[in-house]
DNA sequence: TAGTTGCCTTCGAG
DNA sequence: ACTCGAAGGCAAC
């Protein structure tokens, strides 16, 4: 099937899924190969076209949020040379709605890893606890479910290599299993009520929750602050905080909650109810002008 | 060569 | 409220 975009929705397919917010798609001969829930699909763009098979188009165009307009969000959030350096460079980079069932566990394997030790972690929960869906003579592995990893013992995870992580993921999933979280309901909230009930959660702390609620839950104001986006923020945007307060947290390597919670609030109010789109831009253009794997 | 640093942080003790 | 250290393991330097 076919998806055709114009100039109102622009779609950069490669940096939306290189861009580190997923962590489970492949390319393969031109094709990026992924799997949503027990829906195994494969999808490339050619030019102003996309190409993709074993989804309908209405579901195509809501994972890749094609629905968010682009053009007027870049308007909103260029609000200076560089976050517009950035919207530059990776054009047409989409925040996608993913399960949030796999974001939230995906999330809470990020802390302290980079990407490609993510994604082997998550490839080895999913090999080991998820079920095989066929397409096209290959394997896909489901995402495996909460019941999987409310059962599942605390060493038998740390065999996919979760380190510390593991006993956060079985916690977890028993305390969903017991409280009955709906993530659907969840959309309907505000962002702070979503933030408070996401922190109760073992191994999920502010930047996690910020990640889930941006990627999953559908709050584009959520602006997550990893290392990369606080250097961002200190570089290009220290004139916004007290000198002593950009001196005190360039000379450490992590953030108090308050320090975290103030440059949180500084990018979700400078750049408006699409943050998070700020926030990945940066995020992509910190990465890859330093890093040559992107 | 071997050691150090860094990684999309969170938690708990003091 | 803040500081500090621990918690896999791997790859880059």
């Amino acid at each position: 099937m076919k998806l055709q975009l114009d100039n109102s929705c622009p779609l950069n397919l490669d940096a939306t899924l290189c861009c580190g917010q997923i962590f489970r798609w492949h390319r393969q001969d031109k094709w990026w190969y992924g799997i949503f829930k027990n829906t195994p699909f494969k999808m490339r763009q050619i030019a102003d076209r996309v190409e993709f098979e074993n989804v309908d188009t209405s579901f195509l165009a809501y994972y890749l949020g094609l629905g968010d307009n682009l053009p007027k969000i870049y308007r909103q959030i260029g609000k200076e040379a560089n976050i517009r350096k950035a919207i530059k460079q990776c054009a047409g980079l989409r925040i996608v709605h993913q399960d949030p069932w796999e974001c939230l566990i995906s999330y809470i394997c990020a802390t302290y890893k980079n990407i490609p030790a993510i994604e082997r972690m998550l490839n080895n929960l999913c090999k080991s606890l998820g079920e095989p869906i066929p397409f096209e003579g290959k394997k896909f592995y489901t995402f495996p479910t909460l019941e999987a990893l409310a059962r599942t013992r605390t060493s038998d995870l740390k065999k996919c290599g979760l380190g510390y992580r593991a006993k956060y993921i079985s916690e977890t999933a028993k305390k969903i299993l017991e409280t009955g979280i709906n993530f659907d309901q969840m959309k309907q909230e505000d962002y702070g009520a979503l933030k408070k009930e996401l922190l109760l959660l073992p191994g999920v702390g502010p930047k996690v929750a910020d990640c889930v609620m941006l990627f999953s839950l559908e709050k584009t104001e959520a602006f997550p602050i990893d290392v990369w986006v606080r250097r961002v923020l200190l570089k290009y945007y220290s004139d916004h905080f007290p000198v002593k307060f950009v001196r005190n947290i360039i000379s450490k390597n992590s953030l108090t909650t308050a320090e975290y919670n103030r440059l949180n609030s500084f990018g979700r109010s400078y750049f408006g109810e699409y943050a998070g789109y700020a926030q990945q831009y940066l995020y992509h253009y910190e990465r890859t002008k330093t890093m040559k794997n992107a």
